[in-house]
DNA sequence: GTATATGCAAATGTTTTGCAGCTGT
DNA sequence: ACAGCTGCAAAACATTTGCATATAC
C-alpha cells in the first residue's frame, strides 16, 4: 500500500516540478501507519528530527496535490491530517470524542451513504452550490471517556 | 423570538447566579438577526464598544448553559456562533464554502434526517461511542465562488 | 457590600513566514 | 548553477487570561 501512496504522490509532486523529498516520505509513511488523523505534533514526535515548519509546509505541498487531507474536528483540538481518498480509495467520515479531542474513522454503509448523497444533492441545488464533497461526523464520548 | 431567547437565557443564567447584561444581550439579538452563524469579528462589528475579551467571554458563558453554540467550518476560517438548537428548536446543518469561508444554514428532510440517525447510531455503537450528535455539511463553493 | 461583568493589555497555542544554508538534478 | 527543501527564529492569528475598575443585585 505505502508503494502506491509513495508513487502516486512521486507522480503529483514532479507535475509541478517538486519533490518527494525524505521527510515528506516520512510524513506518508506516518500517516499511512496511523489508523486515524494525527496531529502535527504526533507527527512530529513520530519522526524525530523533523523542524515545525517543515512538517507544516509538508502538509501543505501534500494537501495542495490532494495526497493528505486536513481533518478539522472540534474548533479546541489542533488540526489532524489524513491521507486523502484520493489515495486510500476509501470513503470515511469520523467519529469525534468531545472529551479528549480522540478521532476515529468508520466507513458508513451503501444505504446511510445513498441517503446522504441523495439528501444532499437536494439540498446543494436548493442554496445554489457546486457540492464538492460532505462531512459526516459523530460527535460524542468514546468508550474511555463515557462514564 | 427574541423575547423567548432572553427570557430562557435569563433563566438558566441565573441557575448559576449569573446575568443577562446588556453586552450579553446583544450578542444574543446580533445572532438572532443574522441568517447564517457569525465570528467574533463579525458580531464586534454590530456592537460597536464591545471588547474583545467580552465577546469571548460571553460567547463561553452563554454556550456554557447552551444558549449558543460554537460551529466549527474549515479549520482556515475562525470560528462561528449561532443561537443553539435548544433555543432555536430547529435542528439544522451547514453549506460551508471552501473558497470564501460563507456558512449557510440548511434544515435536513425528516427522510435524510431519520436516515443519517439511524446509520449513525449503529456506527456509534459498532465503536462503543456515546454519540452526543452529528454534523452533516455540504462542502463546496456558494454561488459567487462558482465559475 | 459582595459577587459578577467589563476593558485593557499581556500571555498562550497553533500555524505561517523570512531568511540563510543545504540538497538533489 | 539552479530550483526546491530544510532548520531556526520570528511573525501572525485567533483565543484565553490577569488584573484593576465598574456595575448589578
Amino acid at each position: 500500500v505505502i508503494e502506491r501512496v509513495h508513487g502516486e504522490a512521486d507522480r503529483r509532486l514532479r507535475r509541478t516540478r517538486q519533490r518527494l523529498s525524505p521527510a515528506r516520505r516520512r510524513l506518508l509513511d506516518a500517516l499511512a501507519d496511523a489508523p486515524h488523523p494525527l496531529t502535527v505534533s504526533e507527527l512530529r514526535e513520530a519522526i524525530p528530527g523533523l523542524a515545525q515548519s517543515s512538517a507544516y509546509r509538508n502538509l501543505a505541498a501534500l494537501a495542495a496535490v490532494r495526497i493528505v487531507a486536513r481533518v478539522s474536528s472540534t474548533s479546541e483540538e489542533p488540526d489532524r491530517w489524513e491521507l486523502s481518498e484520493d489515495i486510500t480509495q476509501r470513503h470515511h467520515h469520523h467519529l469525534l470524542c468531545t472529551a479528549c479531542g480522540l478521532v476515529l474513522d468508520y466507513e458508513p454503509s451503501p444505504r446511510l451513504e445513498g441517503a446522504v448523497r441523495n439528501g444532499l444533492a437536494a439540498v446543494a441545488r436548493a442554496h445554489r452550490f457546486t457540492a464538492d464533497g460532505h462531512r459526516l461526523d459523530v460527535l460524542g464520548r468514546c468508550e474511555r471517556c463515557t462514564p
